[in-house]
DNA sequence: CGATTTTGACCCGCGC
DNA sequence: GCGCGGGTCAAAATCG
């Protein structure tokens, strides 16, 4: 188990969110201001301090408010991550998603999600263009998005490149077929599609495993496998339920407030939704985009505020 | 200019 | 054998 990769839940910017504000430079501004307010010709001055204190007193209760948040965000995490160690050692003998391919074999439930029954006929298996897939591990991923969104694109951290775009015949939306770009000889092979039901659903199909480590190892889904560089640790995580492998990430933008609202369907058990809004809330923060754009506009608000 | 996406054509398995 | 449908190829277009 890769613990060390799922410690990183506080968010590294530069500015540390567990500064104690009062205690260092506004407290002696503030103190500054106050007394050149002494001066009976600034009173817009003392105003303004006024103002100011008053400010600095919702801020500093905004940030207590968001520590409170975080310790709380790492209490859930250690339990999840104690959860998952149970679930390892238990399934730690099973295989799971080895599934010799027979496309016909293949079909929808009722609710859009593909059952997987292949038999283990490897003769219709002939493709000379094909990679084999004997020993191909398939696993899904269903991930939440906008539905006016019609980029098909599901951000796994392995680099994908499109190949082809298809419509099928029992779904109107297009399925879309990635391989795996980051190194030349990775068998990897994903289908993307929008479910039937719920168009805001995608469903990512993989094939096979990664014969390279992940492209950006903070961002994977660390589940303490010995596969957690590769695709396995995606099987992984489907394969947790017992019945229906389906992992259902909530990825709308709309804060993770709201994820926690109503973070994640088709997973059953609160604990496991927690581990996994766990990791998607751990991968933001390590995301130098996400943190960057938190940063600017944290600063800004001090800026503001200065 | 190299990498990626788009998209029509083609290949192949399967059912009839 | 034929047609259907899923999957792949590859040239052209687009992007960064």
């Amino acid at each position: 188990m890769e613990s060390s990769s799922l410690q990183h839940t506080s968010l590294d910017l530069t500015l540390n969110p567990f500064r104690p504000m009062k205690e260092e430079v506004p407290k002696k501004e503030l103190a500054g201001v106050l007394a050149r307010a002494d001066d009976p010709q600034k009173e817009s001055i003392k105003e303004e301090a006024g103002f100011l204190a008053e400010e600095f007193d919702r801020i500093s209760s905004e940030n207590k408010k968001l520590t409170e948040m975080l310790a709380h965000m790492r209490e859930n995490y250690n339990a999840l991550q104690s959860h998952l160690m149970d679930l390892e050692s238990n399934n730690s003998n099973k295989e799971y998603f080895v599934i010799p391919r027979k496309r016909k074999a293949e079909r929808t439930d009722n609710y859009g999600n593909i059952e997987y029954s292949y038999s283990d006929d490897q003769e219709s298996c002939k493709r000379p263009k094909e990679i084999s897939y004997s020993n191909a591990k398939v696993s899904r991923v269903c991930v939440r998005t906008d539905a006016s969104n019609t980029n098909l694109a599901v951000k796994d951290g392995y680099q994908w490149r499109k190949y082809g775009q298809k419509v099928t015949r029992d779904n109107p939306s297009p399925r879309a077929y990635f391989r795996c770009s980051f190194a030349p000889n990775c068998p990897v092979k994903k289908k993307v599609q929008r479910s039937v039901e719920d168009p805001s659903l995608l469903i990512a199909t993989y094939e096979g495993e990664h014969n390279h480590m992940h492209p950006e190892p903070r961002a994977e889904l660390s589940l303490g496998s010995s596969q957690c560089a590769n695709l396995g640790s995606v099987s992984s995580v489907s394969s947790m339920r017992s019945s229906r492998p389906t992992v259902t990430l909530d990825l709308i933008q709309t804060g993770l407030s709201e994820s926690n609202k109503k973070p994640i369907e088709g997973v059953e058990g609160s604990t496991f939704q927690q581990f996994l809004l766990q990791h998607m809330a751990s991968s933001l923060t390590r995301d130098p985009k996400f943190t960057a754009a938190i940063a600017t506009a944290i600063s800004g608000r001090m800026l503001d505020f200065t």
